[in-house]
DNA sequence: TCTGGGGTCCTGCGGCTG
DNA sequence: TCTGCAGCCGCAGGACCC
């Protein structure tokens, strides 16, 4: 194992890095603000049911995580600087950081805006050793964006991640191919890949607390324990095996919205006007997307937070708003909720896409042979010069006189 | 402590079909 | 004609990731 500090370090074998940029929205954010540098600087947490997105390690330093509720990190730190997200400038900044990338090597997979895998296997002659191009792709990073990052460099992917991990902020790490078992085998459970709190449970069951003590068990009982795929899945993480390779393109599988209230909700006509809009930014994502999709899905959080969800397949793949809602509404409707159940939060989601271009999609909805595609469309173009508050469906024009519910 | 929003993958069950 | 079976698909839910 090495830093990949002045010396060469040994990077045999390794042909996979794995970038992560440090505290991704809040380095953005000092960036755009210099005087929040060397502050307890926190992305999220708006609107009084947020949770934190992003915390510099000033923050950090006071027990501040990603995923918190904001008031614990409010108590935890009190002098914190809360700062609402910009994801349109992240979003920015992630796609020019890919593009560095993208210099190096067109093997370049993103996990996230703020992650990604390269296979420099192609780079090797042109810019030397993997340490050194992950030196070269950090310099660049730095220097270009004014924000760090720390790369994880190994022979597999995922050990390149957790290599990455593990020499955060602003670090480089190594993992030779002969160090790899010895790099895992002192890792605890919760490292691994698809370990989350269920499965660290699972695993503490069976007497499980390092990644050596899942490679020391048969895989019979891991799969007793886990189920057939994870079970496997875990033991060959857990002897070093990793077969996956870095896939440049990787289509996507369903797009969606969702939205927590910032009260719960009971009236079931504003629940409604909010699958409307979500309907409605679902299928603005599929139309850039060029997908059109054939099951619509529904997700219901309860205030109780237990969480519902139901789904429909249509006879067409679909990019309209507008049949979109309509199977969204009729799948809320069969919900077999209480009457006057309070919801904190609606989804909509579309899954089984496929190439719009290509899809056979029926226009008509209750019988009206309106090209709805057409007018969505136009209205695309004109939010994308003026603005997504331009044109909107009329149910969700905030005034006294609003037309009635259902209104496009 | 009080839990966002974007996703992927897996499991189990039931219905349909050959 | 009926039954059993396997395979596939749709659906619901859960766990996980960043």
């Amino acid at each position: 194992m090495s830093t990949g500090g002045s010396a060469d370090p040994d990077d045999t074998g390794c042909h996979i890095l794995h970038v992560d940029m440090d505290a991704f929205y809040a380095s953005v954010e000092i960036r755009e603000r210099p005087e929040l540098a060397g502050l307890p600087v926190i992305v999220g947490g708006t609107g009084g049911r947020g949770v934190v997105l992003s915390a510099t390690y000033e923050a950090r330093a006071f027990g501040v995580r990603s995923a918190m509720p904001v008031g614990r990190a409010q108590r935890l730190c009190p002098r914190a600087i809360f700062v609402p997200p910009s994801r349109r400038l992240y979003a920015a900044v992630s796609k020019e950081v890919m593009a560095i990338f993208g210099t190096v090597t067109p093997e370049v997979e993103p996990l996230a805006l703020d992650e990604a895998f390269l296979d420099v296997s192609g780079a090797l002659r042109r810019l030397g050793p993997p340490a050194a191009i992950a030196r070269h792709i950090r310099a660049e990073v730095a220097g270009q964006q004014g924000i760090t990052c720390s790369v994880g460099v190994a022979p597999t992917k995922f050990v390149a991640k957790i290599a990455s991990a593990r020499c955060k902020p602003d670090g480089l790490l190594v993992v030779p191919r002969a160090g790899v078992l010895g790099f895992l085998h002192a890792l605890p459970v919760s490292a691994l890949w698809g370990v989350g709190e269920r499965t660290g449970e699972a695993l503490a069951r069976l007497g499980l607390r390092t990644v050596a003590d899942i490679a020391h068990t048969p895989l019979a009982a891991l799969q007793h324990e886990l189920g057939v795929a994870q079970g496997s899945h875990l033991a060959a993480l857990a002897a070093g095996r990793d077969e996956r390779r870095v896939t440049p393109h990787t289509p996507e599988k369903s797009i969606g919205a969702e939205e927590t209230f910032a009260a719960d909700i009971d009236d079931p006509e504003r629940i409604k006007r909010e699958l409307l809009r979500l309907s409605g930014r679902t299928a603005h994502s599929l139309r850039a997307g060029g997908y059109a999709a054939r099951t619509v899905s529904v997700k219901l959080r309860l205030a109780s937070f237990k969480t519902t969800t139901r789904s429909r397949t249509l006879a067409y793949p679909t990019d309209v708003a507008r049949e979109i809602y309509a199977t969204a509404c009729a799948l809320y409707e069969s919900a077999g909720l209480d009457r006057g159940a309070a919801l904190r939060l609606v989804g909509v989601r579309v899954s089984g896409l496929v190439a719009a271009a290509g899809a056979n999609a029926q226009l008509t909805l209750d019988d009206r042979p309106v090209g709805w595609r057409e007018a969505e469309r136009a209205v695309d173009q004109i939010t994308s010069r003026f603005g997504s508050s331009a044109v909107r469906p009329a149910a969700l024009v905030e005034e006294p006189d609003r037309p009635a519910e259902g209104a496009f």
